[in-house]
DNA sequence: AACTCGGGGTC
DNA sequence: GACCCAGAGTT
């Protein structure tokens, strides 16, 4: 084994983060992690981790729960389509695979939801394979310790630090060197401000001996991203409101919101937001007043979601919705997974005990 | 190769 | 604001 590998596995013998996946040997928690883990940090992920195993404890839970009950249990973590194909791997693991997991990294690959970085972490982790695993901490590590000067977000990057990553792991505890590679990248090879003098691996590093730790890895910006306005509307029937589901396919699939449009832009006539809710939802509405403002960023745009009470005008409109819809009472929607936006909203409509006595 | 798909922490 | 995080899937 390499000087460089046995400096690394012995610095993470001594000063790993005791994380609740680093326990257990069971694949299906193991799995369970990696897909929250997707681009989502481990701070974040910690509690929504035992809360999943608490409710879903093994693969066979997985694979029979209902869809609401699931995202619920995704609510707030984010890319709920991973949610979805997490089940889906599960159906397959139980239906098709005879509830064993797979071997390999390979057979990995073939499930939903796990692509080449799963699959690595999995095979290596979960079944010793010697199979090497690329994340954001294993670029910026190798990038500094390699003085990769190609941008690690486009392809020739990162096809260089996968080069690195197949070349460099080890047969013995394969699962356990890439680990100590993301966990250097997370506590000392930091994005900024990396700790250098504590690093186990300084003398191996090109970056530092020239000094250009700070310029690695090296990116290509992202353009910026526009901004969008969307219109909710309050629909009271009795003590309810109306409650819509979002497509399966599309962003923040089978999450409930209020109904709601993307308008041009701000200062839109009353009349011209109630003619965009009939043409986009099939729902025929008369708007009162503004009664709560939210503002989000996603990845690849912003938002400002107004809110307003409003009014149905075609009794029957529903029968005509596009999307699944439910009237509920206020105490009901913690009941139902909520995307944050919503969220927001809501908190401004219910928790603040001005607005919005319900007639 | 570019785009879609969340949310939150950090500076 | 911009950047980044144990990325994957589609076009």
């Amino acid at each position: 084994m390499r000087v460089i590998q046995q400096s690394l596995l012995a610095w993470y013998d001594t000063n790993s983060r005791d994380l609740p996946w680093r326990i257990t040997s069971d694949p299906y928690k193991i799995l369970v992690s990696e897909i929250m883990l997707q681009q989502t940090r481990v701070e974040t992920v910690i509690p929504y981790y035992h809360r999943f195993l608490e409710s879903l404890p093994n693969i066979k839970s997985l694979a029979n729960i209902d869809d609401q009950t699931l995202l619920k249990l995704w609510e707030g973590l984010g890319y709920y389509r991973r949610a979805l194909n997490l089940k889906r791997t599960a159906q397959q693991i139980v239906n098709q695979l005879n509830c064993s997991f797979p071997s390999s990294a390979e057979e990995w690959e073939k499930l939903p939801g796990i692509g080449r970085y799963t699959a690595g972490a999995l095979g290596s982790i979960v079944n010793g394979e010697q199979t090497a695993l690329v994340d954001g901490n294993v670029k910026r590590v190798y990038a500094r310790m390699f003085n990769i000067e190609l941008p690690v977000n486009e392809k020739n990057g990162e096809d260089a630090v996968w080069d690195i990553a197949n070349n460099l792991v080890p047969a013995g505890r394969p699962g356990d060197y890439n680990q100590a590679l993301m966990e250097l990248g997370a506590t000392v090879c930091l994005s900024r401000n990396p700790s250098c003098s504590i690093c186990p691996v300084i003398s191996h590093c090109k970056a530092f001996k020239l000094g250009i730790q700070d310029k690695l890895p090296a990116r290509k910006k992202k353009k910026s991203v526009p901004q969008r306005t969307a219109a909710s509307a309050i629909i009271q029937r009795e003590e309810k409101f109306l409650l819509l589901q979002r497509p399966t396919n599309g962003m923040l699939g089978g999450l409930w919101e209020l109904p709601t449009v993307i308008i041009p832009h701000l200062d839109l006539k009353y009349q011209e937001i109630e003619a965009i809710f009939d043409s986009q939802l099939n729902l025929k509405i008369k708007i009162i007043k503004l009664e709560a403002s939210a503002r989000h960023a996603y990845t690849h745009f912003k938002i400002h979601n107004l809110a307003f009470s409003s009014q149905l005008i075609a009794q029957d409109s529903r029968e005509r919705l596009r999307h699944p819809y439910k009237w509920i009472d206020k105490d009901q929607i913690s009941g139902f997974p909520v995307h944050v936006v919503q969220q927001k909203l809501f908190a401004q409509l219910f928790d603040s005990q001005q607005k919005l006595s319900l007639q």
